[in-house]
DNA sequence: TATTGTTATACTCTATAACTATA
DNA sequence: TATAGTTATAGAGTATAACAATA
């Protein structure tokens, strides 16, 4: 599943890792870099070279934040917002495939069922 | 849930990759290398280390291939078929705690739809 | 003194090409 | 000629230590 959802993504040239990263930018305008990672559980030597690339690619924007000089603030340009919109689009083409014979009843048990596991996983 | 499967091997010093060549092994005594590295889609490059690991640890005996010398049979020794169930016993522990909260039925309607999903990962 | 981003570095995992010995 | 195991090697992904700038 894992691996189809890795292909889904793969035609857009938009890892995990970076559609990851991407979200987080996403719904947390102007997030740091280092909370992104934490949020990610991603080591903070590793992001650089990962926002560089979405920098590079013209999907990410990096400023200097206003109130810790330190810090930068990461944005979605306009193309980092369309790739977004992309990869989701193609993951809910993803999931309606793996989950096609399956009722919408079927998907809310099967959900109700996995957060029940969820829960213990520890 | 697989960090919780991966913890719960890595107390034994068995590997998921090492378990999965073991489980293989047993399975099918004399089975080749390249039969296993086919079976699990590991290089037959990446196999040698592996099995020379397995070897080393004592886990595995590596032998001629009586019909065909370039193969090598593999078997498991006593300690390796005793570290396999070890392992087996660990992942029924871990399968346990992860559905605790589920009755009998839950769990086979649980892997009744995922193996509805199963067959559409393609 | 602690934290942000960075560099350098190392270790694991995985992938490919080319060799050898057998078939 | 094809196949089994091997070697060498390269590329990801991931981990830690140490540094400069800022808090």
């Amino acid at each position: 599943m894992r691996s189809d959802y890795a292909r889904t993504l793969g035609e857009t040239g938009v890892r995990q890792v970076l559609f990851g990263i991407l979200s987080v930018i996403s719904v947390n305008p102007g997030v740091s870099q280092g909370s992104v990672a934490r949020a990610l559980g991603i080591q903070r030597p590793n992001m650089v070279a990962l926002v560089n690339e979405l920098v590079g690619r013209g999907l990410v924007a990096r400023h200097v934040d206003a109130t810790d000089r330190r810090a930068f603030a990461l944005n979605l340009t306009e193309m980092g917002a369309a790739a977004v919109g992309e990869a989701l689009a193609r993951i809910r083409v993803h999931e309606e495939r793996i989950l096609r014979d399956l009722t919408a009843d079927e998907r809310r048990l099967l959900i109700r069922l996995l957060d029940r596991i969820g829960a213990n996983d520890d």
